[in-house]
DNA sequence: GCCGATTTGTCCGTATGTATC
DNA sequence: CGATACATACGGACAAATCGG
């Protein structure tokens, strides 16, 4: 559970927009009144709410009020703010993912694998290729690199199992954060030998840069997903200064 | 000019990352130093270099302090944490793009596009086909609804200029958010038409939904990106208390 | 291992500004 | 104009993690 008031609170008023007992597209009750019902700072409530706003939850205006834009799934179940992932959409279908290791090795970066992962050239490093199933179906290839200084005694029967629950568990490596880059990108022979694509020849492409806590970053993962089952999602909110700043200014410049 | 201070501390801590002032790599002054040094209160700091924590800028760490992980620009320039856009690829490039209006029509809500949009079955709306140029190539194919209730007044001449000029600055409708989805589709007849794809039969697809103050959805565009000029960036921080949230949490069990 | 200093994380109360009605 | 509501900013207090002695 959540240790932090701020997270409850959010949670308690998401609960309560998913379940409807706040009616769709009508005003929530001010943050005056949130504040007696919930027994909290504004601060604390406004911490909360701002998630929910970054989420497409609700939307606030200075002067009216908080409006509930929260709308119950369409088609697919609607996760809100992120990138839908493989053991994600796994749960979500009551379906169990399974993986492959298709290759354990051991490289050192050169210079064109140095330019394309951000490794220094020369570091050793290993070279994972994994295959994710979903419901017996293969989804994602990912192709990860981790730095072998880091990741030590990283064994391919390790990466059969959890490669993070090694790192955190037994290495007691603490993940900060992680920069990720979506792109599309024609399918290569492994690609087409390995997911079934049917006749799409290209794929999308979740880049990432993993970092600890001494800032290092240890992991590059490229992971190939299959196009009809790829799926990202945001919501972009309106900056009052319209600086050139990238959020939604950015979206709606795009449309003029 | 941003008139918020915590804004204007954001752009100042900002360039100094970018500028290299703040060595990569290394810590950042603490809380204090900052505070001290800008002259500001801790909350108002705080909120500043969050931003930056959620752009990929900064890692913090409690009991340790603020790391400068920011990479400047590896290959293509580097802007965090959300979408470049069509305006800001042609910006940053030094170019500038175009725009072509393909069809501009009125259509009513079927079932099918109901269900697509969002909208309601029977709603009226303006449907507009849009191409967009980027130093005379074709990168983007729009088709765009809006609802003609709310964009009143909308002609085929506005949509050749600025479509969203118009409705905040004629009809004085203030955006407040947009809800996004990317995916990955096949190319359509259209699309192999008007974007010189190569041998690629899919494109990166943004469907974004958008509101006004009023909550009402009034606009529904499908952007049809070039695959090969499509990048999206994104930043996942850890969180602490590790709930079915999705941000970094998903991604890291995506890998085992 | 303990303790204290440092640093970030959380929470609160209050004051003021600004937009809406 | 006043009342209401959200936005910004400040200062203080305590908790939790880290690090060095």
């Amino acid at each position: 559970m959540p240790k932090a008031k701020y997270e409850q609170l959010y949670l308690i008023l998401k609960e309560k927009i998913e379940s409807g007992t706040y009616p769709p597209q009508e005003m929530l009750p001010s943050e005056h009144m949130l504040i007696e019902e919930l027994g909290c700072s504004r601060n604390t409530l406004r911490r909360a709410v701002s998630e929910l706003v970054r989420e497409g939850y609700v939307q606030t205006m200075q002067g009216k009020g908080m409006r509930n834009i929260f709308q119950p799934s369409k088609q697919t179940t609607f996760t809100l703010g992120t990138i839908e992932t493989f053991s994600e959409s796994a749960a979500r279908n009551q379906q169990r993912g399974a993986s492959k290791v298709l290759l354990f090795s051991s490289v050192t970066a050169d210079a064109q694998l140095a330019e394309k992962t951000g490794f220094a050239e020369g570091t050793p490093l290993f070279y994972i290729q994994r295959l994710h199933y979903l419901n017996t179906r293969p989804l994602i290839l990912n192709h990860s690199y981790f730095r072998q200084d880091v990741a030590q005694g990283l064994t391919r029967q390790i990466a059969e199992g959890s490669i993070y629950r090694y790192l955190e568990n037994e290495l007691h490596i603490s993940i900060i954060n992680s920069k990720r880059v979506v792109t599309v990108e024609k399918a290569t022979l492994l690609d087409l030998q390995y997911l079934d694509m049917g006749d799409c020849n290209c794929l999308a492409v979740v880049s990432s840069q993993t970092y600890n806590s001494d800032g290092v970053m240890f992991e590059y993962t490229q992971s190939r997903h299959h196009p009809n089952f790829f799926r990202f999602q945001d919501n972009a909110v309106r900056r009052s200064s319209a600086q050139p700043r990238t959020k939604l200014g950015g979206t709606i410049d795009e449309k003029e």
